[in-house]
DNA sequence: TGATCACGTCAAAGCGCTTTGGACAGCGTC
DNA sequence: GACGCTGTCCAAAGCGCTTTGACGTGATCA
């Protein structure tokens, strides 16, 4: 059934059927009523090709998601990040199209996204501190939103990020004020700029109080559950091992619990540990039902929030492209759970 | 760029410039080489809505995500399947269309994608013991293929899923093998039809041997770690306990791991698991660069290759709609890692 | 020498929609 | 009675591509 056929069954022309289901004014009312029920009945919806062609738009938002081509890895947070956008997608009316892409190859696609009129807009993953993409995308003028920011890009653009500074400068003087010294920061690879401010903040922290984070317990790779549990456990066999752990994805902390209790302790009373939790849905760290406090003392931010939030700042764009790019910022909370505890001999 | 501009630049017709990128053959190899050769210099590409449009075809595949409403929770899973589904498509010329949507929402997406020519076909996620879903794409006429099967349709459809049974057959017969006997499963929610087949395999193995699995001793719901951390401290606190777990998700496993930690003992030695490992990129089972075994004994199936691959017999079945819908049943592999050994004092 | 045939090319129709620029009827105004 | 509105509706153009049917042009054949 298209508009042809619905307008000729209607004994109307295509023009005005077109202007009742969207909405003109210059259509009486007793004919609306007519032509939406008529599309009811015939199950009638526009074709999405076609309606694109006509207009110039392609009602799709483009996901670009960078794969580690060294690991084959996708990092875990995307399923809820995206879950979140399309909520907000399918609200909107939008389709979301995916691209998984390897590293390199990413310049290559948004090109072709953008001649072939795929999409009106993407979202960009995973920014570095030194990122060349935004700039790629002004250029090739594709409207875009950035899930994080990138420190060397000037020119303003649409992004929401969470406070990483904030997050673990609060969460290092949560542990020094239990009295820890020697925190290891296992972090994401510091090439991104979430890690690279991630960082930063663990350093503040330390030298807000006179000081100074030890090099030689900072750990940085993709955030895998192993990468936890080995960098955990070569730094508890060295001379001074950490009393205390700051770690930058659940998934590692999982790993960082694991170490230590093959070490034959107990996290949170012999070594503590504060993570960051994105809230994954199949990841709760204690706080479905409510059944007492979180496993882990976490800074928490809901990456799942994040997409339905970031999907309307790049919505909003592409709709009034004169106005200037949103930009949001959100706080990360700090959970205390089981993970912490004074650091043990006062050390 | 479009095509009017490229073939006045080149002082061709449109025609024949299209057929020059198109590989036809009613044109020479010296305007070929031209045609071709200026495309790349303007950086021209089709407009993929207006090829669609000419020809019927949309060249993409949606995927469409059920999200349980009840825990707003993706299944982990998707990323990885996502992920390799996107290469087969990267390569055929593809798009990739998501929408995740809640539980009951499915036939009106499917009745929206058809209608409006948003997609060739679709890919059908999580089907269910009893699944009305096929019946339906059959009756709008929508091309699909299934990841997993369902008991409920006998008419021939495109599939292709891990044999569920013999998987858990073998995991319970190594437990038991090894002298367990008071085997718990914790397993997913028992209306999908994996996790029915997964039953069906274990209850097999016990039967087999003219024993019977303890009805006590059976969970069954959404895999998350805190699903396996709870289910397994319930049943270790009861008067008979388990010895040995088979668990359907590594990250159930990873609190199953937990709730054994926190009552003191030590998995491997005093209690044995086996979970399903579905080779997740950020859950490494101990393979990344050999360092010894896994750290559970699993089995094992990469669900990254199960979306390249389904992808693939789905591209087939579009491709050549007459041929008989391709199916594949792909076999998980019995890994022994860390985490089984025999049954304590012979139990 | 005229008919035939590939070969390379083109003009134009069509895919299903939106949107521009009228057309027409009914109404009040001067 | 002519005029200008206003409220409804329509025919046709156009979005960028593919594809059908036709058209020259040399070469080939009888």
């Amino acid at each position: 059934m298209n508009l042809k056929e619905l307008a000729q069954n209607l004994g109307l022309s295509q023009t005005t059927v077109s202007r009742a289901l969207n909405g003109y004014p210059e259509v009486s009312e007793e004919t609306r009523r007519r032509v939406v029920l008529a599309a009811k009945q015939h199950n009638y919806r526009p074709n999405t090709r076609a309606k694109g062609l006509a207009t110039g738009r392609a009602m799709a938002i483009g996901h670009v998601i960078p794969m580690a081509t060294k690991h084959e890895m996708v990092n875990p947070i995307f399923a809820d990040f995206i879950a979140g956008a399309g909520e907000t997608y399918a609200k909107a009316g939008y389709d979301m199209i995916l691209s998984v892409v390897e590293d390199g190859d990413e310049p290559r696609i948004y090109r072709a996204l953008k001649s072939r009129g795929t999409v009106d807009g993407v979202v960009l993953h995973g920014p570095r501190s030194v990122d060349r993409r935004m700039a790629l995308l002004d250029e090739i003028g594709l409207t875009y939103a950035v899930h994080g920011r990138s420190t060397s890009y000037d020119a303003p653009y649409c992004w929401l990020d969470i406070d990483n500074e904030n997050a673990f400068r609060r969460a290092t003087e949560f542990l020094l004020d239990l009295g820890h010294r020697r925190i290891a920061l296992i972090n994401g690879l510091e090439f991104m700029d979430f890690a690279q401010r991630r960082r930063g903040g663990f350093e503040a922290a330390f030298a807000a109080r006179g000081l100074a984070a030890d090099p030689g317990l900072m750990r940085a790779d993709e955030m895998t559950e192993d990468f936890g549990h080995d960098s955990a456990t070569e730094m508890m066999l060295a001379d001074a091992p950490p009393t205390a752990f700051l770690v930058s994805s659940i998934i590692a902390a999982m790993g960082v619990r694991r170490a230590i209790e093959d070490a034959g302790l107990k996290m949170g009373r012999d070594i503590s540990v504060i993570t960051h939790d994105d809230a994954l849905s199949y990841f709760p760290n204690g706080r479905r039902g409510g059944r007492g406090r979180p496993i882990f003392t976490a800074t928490r931010s809901s990456v799942r929030q994040a997409g339905r939030r970031l999907a309307e700042l790049l919505l909003d764009r592409i709709e009034s492209p004169g106005a200037p790019p949103g930009t949001e910022l959100m706080e990360a909370e700090l959970m205390v759970g089981g993970s912490t505890g004074p650091a043990p001999n006062g050390v």
